[in-house]
DNA sequence: AATGAATGAGGATTCATTCAT
DNA sequence: GATGAATGAATCCTCATTCAT
């Protein structure tokens, strides 16, 4: 591992539990095993050493994202389709990497602009795509009511985003199985709360 | 208007907009109108400060889910309900208000673990309750499938969640209309993606 | 004397003794008899406080040469103009003032290239302007060849220079006696180095 | 050319550009093209390098001084003497090499005052005499009232420091011809300003 | 001899908080 | 109550110097 991989390291746990402002280069330094200079070495400044921290702590998830979509788009679509995408992701979320990251990114997108777009770009956009590929493929099957959010396809991201933020804040105060209710919100939303329309 | 709601007004500003850390006493009290000292005539410290601003913020976002209950109760619940709910929320969110005070809270949830609590206990939970509600009755009344989330109310209260939160960091990338998403989602919810199950 | 009068002296001080580089804003502070963080009340970074003190330790400089120029016009331009001159300034040669503020100037004008320019105009230019005064009078009065050096006022500035330089620096490896030094001269500029060009 | 010898011109461009404290030892090493290390191969410390600067730094205007000793004395001694002096410094002045480093001296002999004595004993000690080689010459053939200023020779360096530091520091501002200022000089110190004691 | 990554002391600047008026 | 000048701890960053390779 090298040095600038430590740094990083330990950087991206101190920024992503005290933000920005809070965390300080010497902690970061202490935490890599290098003197307060080092850091300097490796990054140009604290601004500079919280951009690589986000970037790189976007790839985990940017990784998983690809490899859901690798695998994806081999099995047959279907009303399986949705319960296996939360599935995968529903063991990611638990290990706390992407809540962290995601709080950090709403944390600091007022001061730096930029990280909003880019976890944009490497989280939400794949995942759409991602979620969009599975409703139009169904549609085409006629497997999904694809046309009924085709042109919203984030609707199927926001139990991801609370089981996220739910994790990260309200865990404590009231427990949230997130594999459990990611499955009920697949089963909520495609076959609906309207009594009329369940299964057979 | 008192000194004091001035200076909570200023610092509901300056907080939201650029997180605790980076907040300057100074400024508070100049957007208030005051000298520095005279803030800590009617706060403790900055973190006295930051708590009463949170209470505050949330007050708007109490009211208007108080006046929510108050109305939705008389209301008969049916299909309509949820549609609604999502009505009289969106003209809110549409004011940044709620996402303004949210960001915040995510951002210092970290350093400050009650104001998690508080989020919940005044918005989370009422809302849940306020779900809840809805499909309760409407399972009594052979309205809702009702059973199927019972136990996730929290299904419902995720894209308000995602609306919220879209509009504060994503809305310059690709705009949300706030309300069309959300009725496309009480759609969703309601019929399901599931061909068989629609309308009659 | 008020804080900000004690800041700038105790900067006067160092600055001139040390440099900019050298000076230490803690050690301002300290000789000021204030807290480090008074100084930022009173100049808004380090270089602030430079200029400040150039512009100020030119103050006393420039009075004096005003206070020449003021009396200087109402005696007769004779002989003894140049000699009364550097009279009038070689008392204030002896204070060390001039040289501190020289060596200062003159240091630093790589890095900061307005003061050289301040410098010039503030003193430099007055003193060649009361000295080309001299020298028309003297002139129209037959008093003097001015016509030899009307272009080149600089020549009587010369020893000047010299004499605070020296003083500045030199004075312990061979002493100079300004006073008489400039007489000097005066009588060489005035009768010529020239044995047949002498008096009567 | 050796590295030290790369080292040397490097730093000197570099410390007379910059002065002492703004110098950085990285520059030195890159502008020499060798590594940061390798200058403390040669130099003990950043002070040792400094003092190797400054003495080597002095070696051409000795050099010239020389050279102008060498070729002075045989030329016969008269009213041209001063004359030929000034011209023959005049070119090495408008290099800007006096100039850089007579800069660097004033600037830090503060800090170094080993410096000042070194610059007194290799420049300013062989110029005076030099000069008052040529007056005493002068006086004795009668070419000369060198009796009027045998104790004060630095008169005849005024002109030259003044030249100096002009073009180093106001040449922006009020352009200064050397060699005609000299020569104007030269003219007003033989001649003298008084118009009885003219030529013929 | 030469390198350049690593060190850590040092210094400018900020800002929450206090207190004399 | 109200003020704002004053404080000084805290923190980012620089750079002379060292030393393992």
């Amino acid at each position: 591992m090298t040095k600038q991989e430590r740094i990083l390291d330990a950087a991206i746990d101190i920024f992503t539990t005290r933000g920005f402002a809070d965390t300080r280069m010497d902690e970061v330094a202490e935490r890599a095993g290098v003197a307060k200079g080092t850091v300097y070495l490796h990054f140009d400044s604290k601004e500079a050493l919280f951009q690589a921290v986000v970037d790189n702590a976007l790839a985990p998830i940017r990784t998983a994202l690809e490899y859901m979509d690798g695998n994806g788009h081999a099995d047959p679509v279907n009303a399986e389709s949705l319960h296996r995408f939360y599935q995968s992701i529903s063991g990611f979320i638990e290990t706390g990497v992407p809540g962290a990251i995601m709080r950090l990114v709403i944390a600091e997108s007022g001061r730096f602009p930029a990280i909003a777009e880019t976890y944009y770009k490497t989280i939400i956009e794949p995942g759409l795509g991602h979620l969009t590929d599975i409703l139009d493929k169904g549609s085409k099957d006629g497997t999904f009511n694809g046309a009924l959010i085709r042109d919203h396809p984030m609707a199927l991201i926001a139990p991801v985003l609370l089981a996220v933020l739910w994790r990260e804040m309200f865990q404590e105060i009231r427990p949230l199985d997130t594999q459990k209710f990611l499955q009920v919100f697949a089963d909520m939303a495609s076959q609906g709360l309207n009594p009329q329309g369940s299964r057979p």
